[in-house]
DNA sequence: TGCAAAAATGCAAACGTTTTAAACTTCGGT
DNA sequence: ACCGAAGTTTAAAACGTTTGCATTTTTGCA
């Protein structure tokens, strides 16, 4: 056991051919006699011979690999979104010849030291960073560094350039409104959180800007928080909302997570869904396909935006173009049962 | 910007001190003065000095990686298996300082070739190896390089040793078989794949054996298979068995997904769970607690084991011990509501 | 056949570390 | 003041590639 792997001098050796000559032909120059770069390329397949990774980082100074620090996360994560994210980002890369570094923040480091580590290391020519907040630190690390770095999301004051990609949330929430202003609801309810990310404020925003294009004053808008991973409060929250002397006909949650529990709490309560009262989410787990009725809900096609955001990542990699890349990507409405007409009798 | 990372030959420069002296007391060896430790020390978190990988894994031969072949997988990926996994590995990794790297196996390429690059180019100190098939020639190959690794599941006929972690399928399908036979059940479904994986056969396996345990020749299982990935030939397996002139009053499935189906199908024909019906899935994905009436199934804790099998290639990597690892997790019961007494009349 | 130009190949340095073996310092004991 | 030993520090090689520059070989043409 334990088969030796071959070196590029055991190749040459063999083939009574220079380290040089080899590599170059290896590499498809043009100056190396097509003739012997067949006779290389044949004799590199026969052997396996694999290039070694550290040994072509350490001198051409790009290791071919793409670094994602893993957000820190509680101990349940029951959705599918880091699945999807890293299978996404691997089939981009993968096209490129890249592969993908996963790099966990240990318990007392915070994520920042982590991505520093990742870029001051080598290990990587370029980073994804997800779950922008408010004021994100790592970016402006990035920044500075010059290091080349595609984000999933965005900061809301865009006074510095960078490249993102984010999901069009403040238009999913503006045709929310609308589809249910057009069924005729006019009390409309939003449960969102307290935690500083920007999403949560860009879908805020796309409601209350759709409800401003509208004109309506009659339209009344109830805004519930709640902290992010905290069940109990959730569900506090919820019905904070629901249990009300006059509860809105229709509520909009930040993202499904929320949306099942106001689903839950309102089957507990006894309303019928869409008959009594619409829910609409936002991310389309799986779960909300059966969560009774059917959540209707906003589909990001995260694996498409992760593949997306490889390419891009490549891109900025490859080129350093002058401009920053971005992309919005709108997501696209998934109808189930859980909305409907309002209802008629309104107290 | 674009500030420049700072090497070991700066660092010692800046210190008046020799490469080998500062590489030295960073390593912390007893030969360097303890005086001179703490100075290399504090200048080096000072300038932030950060090693390059890439040098130092071509010197030491050691990259303080593990890889993991991600899984080709199809368009749809509804359950956190993968999310769950890769950040049980991450965590246990980081505390040992190393880190993950994930590889994709571009469209024409085969999971195999994708993990003989990533062993033979020297990027990782030991894999992971998950979804273990029948015969599998990933193993094969990884034990005939003597390269480190740990399977995520086991091969049927262990005449090769090698280290795996696994979850009792067999006996978590034997304990669903027991609870229900007290409850009274006695005609049996199993729902399964057609796919040529070892869960599969443990699993069923388990049943069958708890079934001859129990001796009573009243009981009957009767077993439909279906393609791994096709829905509407799923769809088709479960009525079957649902449909027939004598269908049975508890149905087993092979993992969660395939239980959806059957309380899906159920539900539309016309069957109350668990009053009429019974079902058992395995894995407990999300969508599990949400699909009415709440599925029964057995927890895995992916993360948990995750992080165990990252535990052990360290300690293989490391240590390199004579015995093979091995562990078998038990899976827990969450007993929801899709189970109960079996129906009293029948004809 | 000779010679320049073009084509093909090779030498050697470099990348940033770790490590072996050697060299330099310090110091107590005589 | 000298010696050896213990305590420190360093020079240089090595890891396996890529690449600028030099060298060798081939080719075309006179």
């Amino acid at each position: 056991m334990t088969t030796r792997v071959i070196t590029l001098k055991e190749l040459a050796a063999s083939l009574d051919l220079s380290i040089t000559t080899v590599s170059r032909a290896l590499a498809g120059h043009e100056q190396i006699a097509l003739k012997t770069r067949e006779r290389v390329a044949q004799a590199a397949r026969q052997a396996g011979y694999v290039p070694n990774t550290a040994a072509r980082t350490l001198v051409s100074g790009r290791s071919g690999f793409v670094g994602l620090v893993l957000p820190i996360r509680g101990p349940n994560l029951v959705d599918s979104f880091l699945g999807e994210f890293v299978t996404g980002l691997g089939e981009g890369l993968v096209s490129h010849g890249a592969d993908l570094i996963l790099a966990t923040a240990a318990l007392g480091h915070s994520e920042l030291s982590v991505l520093r580590h990742v870029v001051e290391s080598g290990r990587a020519d370029g980073v994804v960073v997800t779950r922008i907040a408010e004021t994100d630190e790592r970016l402006a690390y990035l920044r500075e560094r010059g290091f080349p770095f595609v984000a999933h999301g965005r900061l809301l004051d865009s006074d510095f350039d960078y490249n993102w990609l984010d999901t069009d949330g403040a238009h999913a929430f503006g045709e929310a409104f609308d589809m249910l202003y057009e069924l005729g609801h006019r009390h409309f309810g939003l449960v969102t959180i307290s935690e500083a990310m920007t999403f949560r404020h860009l879908r805020q925003d796309g409601l209350a800007a759709a409800i401003a294009r509208r004109g309506d004053p009659s339209v009344r808008l109830d805004v519930v928080t709640a902290p992010r991973f905290d069940q109990q409060a959730r569900i506090e929250a919820v019905n904070r909302m629901l249990r009300g002397p006059d509860r809105p006909t229709a509520i909009v949650a930040l993202f499904d997570e929320l949306a099942l529990t106001v689903m839950e709490e309102a089957a507990r309560a006894g309303f019928s869904m869409p008959r009594e009262l619409s829910v609409i989410g936002f991310d389309n787990i799986a779960a909300s396909a059966y969560a009774p009725p059917g959540l209707t809900t906003f589909d990001a096609s995260i694996r498409q935006c992760a593949r997306e955001i490889a390419d891009m990542l490549l891109t900025v990699i490859a080129e350093k173009p002058g401009k920053p890349l971005t992309r919005l990507i709108r997501p696209t409405l998934v109808a189930r049962a859980s909305h409907g007409p309002a209802p008629q009798t309104r107290s």
